[in-house]
DNA sequence: TTCTTTACTATGTATGTACAAATGTATTAT
DNA sequence: ATAATACATTTGTACATACATAGTAAAGAA
């Protein structure tokens, strides 16, 4: 007889499923995610301990652990010997920040009209980073999607994404339209969490030539990250920004 | 009878210590640390299987893959099942924004040691950007701060820092310490709310001959604006990096 | 050759177990 | 009352073990 697993917590039941692909210490983690959003944690309450947790969740205390370490070591988690595990009191700003825009609505909000100068849509396959990053082989084809925006009077930023198969893309899409937006009316796929990494180069010929600039002239890079809300990829992405006609900016506070 | 347990690298002898104090898998994380630092390992060179280190540590594979995750989650190691572990490609280091840490905080939580290059203490008029940034008269002095630090191997990252007045900085405290906690503890400065404006440009001759690069190198610029808790700004930041050996991450979560 | 199958290697996942150490609480002795 | 002691609770450390899965390479079939 299969038991059903779960834990309950503000009329919410939070369940591991044995059956699933997912490994455990991944739905462990997932579910640990919403649990401490839950008013009852964030006060600051003791989460159950780890021994009558992982029976409750029908996974090993071992398993349970790797899945809260990774919580403390995000700063989510608090744990002291003897005592018990609770909501970290600073809970990570990460949740309050604003910056989760689309280019468009970035652009927007500060009231400059956009233009598509080029816009490329097509299929290929992954190369061993895009493969590992959404988790597929590489004789998957994906979609990928070139982008030349900017101001009408010339790019600024020259955007590569790609997109997981799984979203459901098919390249027919109005890709002018914001696109987080259409993902989700369209496709049902809401995207919640981005990881950006930021750096700067120096502009190739490549580059160079799209944002009609001269070659070794400053880019500033993104990689963006984004993924959908059980931390399933979505898309990756990398954009190519004119660093003197585009200022990044992150605002974080302390809670 | 007591084997002791180790590991030759570059004629360097790394011992685990059973009957120390310190927990094996800390022993093990730190042994790492070093063991990577070394050349035989940084060109790319598999490490030892885990089963194979384990067996010449003289601990359990299970602690010794607890110090590796923590290795693989600061990003200095990278593991691929069926071929093994190396130290990662891109051993360079990222800013978490959304933990809000001090420079020093960010490194040593990554297990990179810091070392402070140049430090030079000064009282200087403001400009005119300055004094209206601080609300303050362009005839009062405020406390500039100018630092290079970075890796023991040379710096990476070149700071010029601005303080209002009121913070109450003497210019005679010990710069070298994690800067926000000692605003904390010894002027009762509260930093909350950080905004940041990221660019790229290109090293001048000052910035290239600080940060030991050539000048037309790609620099990963930040501006940053840090206010108290009621908003009110305490201080003014640049910080130029070398855009080959630091990586700006930012995360973010939709509500 | 070229493709497929097979074997091997290394990491990934998961469990069960045991004892150590820190903390808080209740009990007891002074 | 106060201090010392004992006890229960909870996380920390550590091990042995088993099987799953991805990647690589060698052997075999077309």
């Amino acid at each position: 007889m299969s038991r059903n697993f779960h834990i309950i917590v503000s009329s919410m039941k939070l369940t591991i499923d044995h059956k699933s692909q997912v490994p455990l210490h991944v739905q462990a983690e997932a579910l640990l995610r919403k649990l401490i959003e839950s008013p009852e944690y964030v006060g600051g309450k003791l989460l159950p301990n780890e021994v009558e947790l992982s029976k409750e969740l029908g996974i090993s205390r071992t398993t349970l652990r790797q899945s809260i370490n990774k919580l403390v070591y995000d700063g989510l988690l608090s744990r002291k010997k003897g005592v018990g595990t609770k909501v970290a009191e600073s809970k990570s700003l990460s949740s309050k920040s604003k910056n989760w825009m689309s280019f468009s609505q970035e652009m927007s909000a500060r009231g400059i009209p956009i233009r598509n100068f080029e816009l490329h849509v097509s299929w290929v396959y992954p190369d061993k980073r895009l493969a590992g990053f959404f988790q597929i082989k590489e004789d998957k084809k994906i979609l990928k999607l070139v982008r030349l925006r900017g101001r009408p009077e010339g790019p600024f930023v020259y955007f590569e994404s790609y997109f997981h198969p799984n979203v459901g893309l098919t390249g027919e899409e109005d890709y002018k339209a914001p696109l987080y937006e259409m993902l989700e009316k369209e496709h049902s796929v809401v995207a919640m969490v981005s990881k950006e990494e930021i750096s700067a180069l120096l502009a190739d010929e490549l580059i160079a030539s799209k944002l009609e600039t001269s070659v070794g002239s400053p880019i500033l890079f993104r990689k963006r990250f984004v993924y959908d809300i059980d931390e399933r990829p979505i898309e990756y992405n990398l954009g190519f920004y004119k660093a003197d006609s585009f200022v990044y900016t992150v605002e974080s506070r302390r809670e």
